[in-house]
DNA sequence: AGCATACTATAGTGACCACTAAAGATTGAT
DNA sequence: ATCAATCTTTAGTGGTCACTATAGTATGCT
């Protein structure tokens, strides 16, 4: 999408019954790896090790370490997503929603002792370009489809609710990340909570 | 403190009459870089450079990367410090105090076009370790300065609302950096203001 | 003047970075 | 069986990383 012609579904089906290595199973561990440390701090020695290949089969596969950061972020996304579409029903409640979802979120981002906060939010700090730029354009998919549903019911809040809990989920993230305990992590989601129903009744 | 034998002060003022560069705009200068481009992104070509100086005469001043980014983390608390004794007085309002100094540090973080974000903060999402723990430390001692404050009035709600606190701040950091235009940053300090109300009132 | 000190500049260190040229190996198709 | 395609491996590319050995130079002290 930003660094590649060709997309992860293409790849993925060119691949035949020859000797080769999982495609798959190598972006999952570079998510793993990636999620762990960081874009910057993953090199392709790191990467190519943990897949016990050489760097011609990686770039073979994935193309460049940006291609790689990219299908691991859309794999992150895939096996990590919240549950969005039930989080955020449009029958639903506001507020009750919106809280939920950074509750779930904050989950998530403490659920591993290793691999903490958010993939994307994290990626958005990386000293490289390429995986700033493709880490920011998946954070703005998230804040578009959280708007989408604000504006729905509070379509004057719509746009600053949205900025509201995407930088509290930054928060989070960062936190978590940091190494705060997953428990402090929670508690601070829960008070955003609180500060959500207090923003969405006045 | 952390990887240095010799204090800022001492390098100071072992500095003479002789022809040398001088060391506290080298110390600004480096600040400013690692603020704008993050500990990572700055090599020490790129500091020799910008101070016109070669390897060695870094060296010699400031003794390592991580202890000429500890000087400038230093430099930036002292220049950039919010006025905290007056913010946090004691005999002001729990709610008030901590909403102004959200409000102000959301200020500084967007006041210039560059530099964007907590220099502390994002100094936390290093991919060098050592990077990591000086800002760890210094986050943790602005964390405790916070709570302190709280701990007078709420102590019961002293500890999570100072992670609260530093949470937001880390999120509005996160936002700043990434590119939010400074008026939406503001406006999300503003909301979790009236979210820091709901939470002492409750 | 002579000397020790403390900074400087030249020129490099080995290690790592992302990435690849060239050739061997395995496959499916004919 | 042969060939073309596609993967693999070996062995490297040039570049940058943080950092430094060596030697030159300007300074203050005696």
């Amino acid at each position: 999408m930003f660094t590649s012609n060709i997309s992860y579904q293409e790849r993925i089906e060119k691949q035949t019954s020859r000797r080769t290595f999982d495609r798959s199973k190598g972006i999952a561990v570079a998510k793993s790896l990636f999620h762990e440390c960081g874009f910057d701090a993953v090199g392709i020695a790191k990467l190519t090790q943990a897949l016990n290949i050489n760097p011609p089969s990686l770039y073979a596969a994935y193309g460049s370490k940006a291609n790689l950061f990219e299908f691991a972020i859309e794999a992150y996304i895939a096996e990590n997503n919240l549950p969005v579409n039930e989080i955020l029903a449009p029958e639903r409640d506001t507020s009750d929603a919106l809280k939920e979802l950074v509750h779930q979120a904050a989950c998530l981002y403490v659920r591993s002792e290793t691999e903490r906060g958010c993939m994307v939010a994290e990626g958005m700090r990386a000293a490289d370009q390429k995986a700033r730029m493709i880490s920011n354009y998946y954070c703005k998919l998230s804040r578009e489809f959280i708007k989408n549903f604000i504006v729905q019911k509070q379509p004057d809040k719509a746009e600053e609710l949205a900025d509201y809990i995407v930088v509290s989920l930054q928060g989070l993230s960062a936190a978590a990340f940091a190494g705060l305990p997953a428990s402090r992590v929670l508690s601070v989601a829960n008070l955003t909570g609180i500060g959500i129903s207090s923003l969405i009744s006045s």
